[in-house]
RNA sequence: GGGUGCGUAGCUCAGGUGGAUAGAGCAACUGCCUUCUAAGCAGUCGGUCACAGGUUCGAGUCCUGUCGCACCCGCCA
């Protein structure tokens, strides 16, 4: 089905051609929402911009404009008003005739697109033997909405975990678990190391006292590299460890289960190649021992040209160098359209860099997109990087853990106060659903770009722009249903929908907007839009609820509101699922 | 020093391709529960869009400069 909006942009893009001729074929239609009610459903700002290259009045191009439409199939007749907007308002009518369609479909008339990619998601790519903290958070949640939604347009995406599992601190851990759990090496058994963050601290506390541990970690990082038995044994006991730990983190959020580990060390065999491959290029310059691509368009201190090294001096290799393996394998054997990196916007610059090398080696091309989609940090209330009191990073799994423990209490709370009984199985699973909703609204709800502070109080609020509030509105349909004894999924397909009362008509526009909503973020990858769509909808939802009996009215009214309350929980329930969220049926 | 980004209501934040009177939520204040969960709804209050110029019929949005803040800047990832 296509959208309103869609409709409008190709029905005013005629009007321009038969108006004013071919030469405005590819003129954008400049259609919009509306930027105030009063003034219709949608607007078209294209007759403001056309003066110039038409030379006639932008009213006199409105005119001609309207003229030449053809809408009224599902539009009232367009108007004109102030320097020469269009508005446009939609027919009831129409949109009753809509949300049939829509009612017996499970994608809500939202329709694939035409052309389906290979798309990769680079996320969440925590490091081995280092618990995951606040820093993974916003990687896993907005990596995991924008598969979600890229693949639930239909595209093919691939969730490929980058994960940190090579390089010097290797050595470090393996010299720890040869020195620590000796019997590591030679029993089968599962061993019991202990919490992992206490794992590596003690490592990384071994190598900064002693000298000789320290030697013992440079010699083990060059028999990994070397591919020596043991210590490759010792190597994949702790990223199995680690691996163990992040999946328990990945199952508490709720992140696709379809997270294939592709990490550092997979590259590894080809990183010589990558380097061989840039001198052949002619790209490769050698610079104090180190073998180096000199940048365009960055500089160091002095002004001079800045090298992205790609083999270090003593020969070994580092992390643009695996990225740079990692973006020629992606294309030439995962054949990738486009890979997304959900990564800090600290690194912008790395991402450029290895973008332009890339692109200078002739791997990415002009059919291929690297998107860096940078997101801000997460700071505590004072507005500074969120840490412990002690300064360091906040485990991820406490501060989930310390969500639901909030959100438990409220319920307890409310429960008490409403005299209402419920079983330890209901508190759980409304404070898991609740906690950890809160906890992914709160960052997908704030423009991804930009740092934004984490307050527990604010994204567990029952009211405002917050996952309970959307949650509740959810709720309040499935209570209608249990209070009425209706089965939605019984409701039948010639029900006569009828819009009547202004909360009625305005929520049946929104619930319809849904998919320009989709389409806009499969195109910007900013979530923060879907989550607007969804807050505004719980909000309209609310108004009519508050106004329209639904339960009491008469038919055919109380048929045609049950559909639309059921329509509208669909629609939550649908654009949560892409940002992540389950729903619950009470709470 | 160079680079990148940010600065919008008391607080937290939206503002799409430059477009109509700059929007939400929270907080504060005022109403609305014999009626599907009031976890709600209706309303009031609150703005020099950091500052100064410029481009434009039109600037929160584009350009230049200034101030403030954050992040990045050769062999860590």
């Amino acid at each position: 089905m296509q959208s309103l909006l869609e409709q409008l942009k190709k029905s005013v893009s005629e009007a321009l051609v038969s108006a004013f001729g071919t030469e405005l074929t590819s003129s954008a239609p400049l259609v919009v929402p509306a930027s105030n009610p009063k003034f219709g459903d949608y607007q078209s700002n294209v007759a403001l911009s056309l003066p110039k290259k038409l030379k006639i009045a932008p009213r006199s191009i409105a005119e001609k404009i309207v003229e030449n439409l053809k809408v009224d199939n599902f539009c009232e007749t367009p108007t004109i008003a102030g320097p020469g907007f269009i508005n446009f308002t939609i027919k009831p009518t129409y949109l009753a005739t809509q949300l049939t369609t829509i009612q017996t479909d499970n994608r809500l008339g939202i329709e694939p697109v035409r052309s389906p990619q290979r798309i990769i998601v680079d996320y969440p790519s925590p490091n081995v033997a280092k618990e995951m903290h606040v820093g993974h958070l916003r990687s896993a949640i907005i990596g995991d909405c924008l598969a979600r939604i890229l693949e639930f347009v239909g595209h093919d995406v691939l969730r490929i975990s980058h994960i940190g599992d090579w390089g010097t601190p290797f050595g470090m851990l393996i010299a720890y678990l040869k020195e620590a759990y000796p019997e590591a090496l030679t029993t089968t058994e599962e061993l019991n190391l202990g919490e992992l963050s206490t794992f590596y601290r003690q490592a990384k506390k071994r190598f900064d006292e002693d000298e000789n541990f320290r030697e013992a970690a440079r010699l083990s990082v060059v028999q990994l590299q070397a591919g020596d038995r043991e210590t490759l044994l010792a190597w994949k006991i702790v990223c199995e460890l680690s691996s163990r730990s992040y999946q328990k983190i990945y199952d508490l959020m709720g992140l696709s289960p379809e997270i294939e580990a592709r990490g550092e060390s997979f590259y590894n065999p080809f990183l010589p190649e990558i380097v061989t491959e840039l001198e052949k290029l002619g790209l490769l310059e050698e610079s104090d021992g180190a073998k180096c691509v000199f940048l365009e368009d960055f500089t160091n201190r002095e002004g001079e040209p800045l090298p992205l090294i790609v083999q270090k001096s003593d020969g070994g290799y580092n992390y643009a160098t695996t990225d740079l393996a990692a973006i020629r394998y992606r294309v030439n054997v995962d054949k990738v359209q486009q890979v997304i990196y959900p990564v800090g916007s600290e690194q912008r610059s790395h991402f450029a860099q290895i973008f332009q090398v890339g692109k200078r080696a002739g791997w990415i091309t002009e059919n291929h997109q690297f998107i860096h989609a940078y997101f801000g940090l997460v700071l505590g209330e004072d507005g500074t990087k969120l840490k412990t009191r002690s300064g360091e990073a906040i485990k991820l799994k406490e501060l989930l853990d310390k969500a639901i423990t909030l959100a438990r209490k409220d319920l307890e709370t409310r429960l008490q106060q409403e005299e209402r009984e419920e079983t330890e199985e209901f508190i759980d699973r409304v404070s898991q659903v609740v906690g950890i909703s809160a906890v992914k609204y709160a960052d997908l709800s704030q423009n991804r770009t930009s740092d934004y502070k984490f307050s527990y109080q604010k994204m567990l609020a029952l009211q405002g722009n917050t996952a309970p509030y959307l949650l509740y509105a959810y709720v309040r349909v499935q209570g209608i249903s249990r209070k009425g004894n209706i089965d939605f999924t019984k409701l039948t397909t010639d029900t006569q929908i009828l819009l009547q009362e202004a909360t009625e008509i305005t929520l049946a526009k929104h619930i319809l907007q849904l998919g320009e909503v989709i389409t806009e973020v499969e195109k910007d990858l900013l979530p923060n839009r879907l989550c607007q769509y969804l807050f505004e909808l719980s909000q309209k939802f609310n108004q009519f609820y508050d106004r329209c009996p639904i339960l009491q009215a008469d038919e055919p009214s109380r048929t045609s509101r049950l559909v639309l309350a059921d329509l509208t929980a669909r629609t939550i329930k649908l654009g949560l699922s892409l940002l992540g969220i389950s729903v619950i049926e009470r709470m």
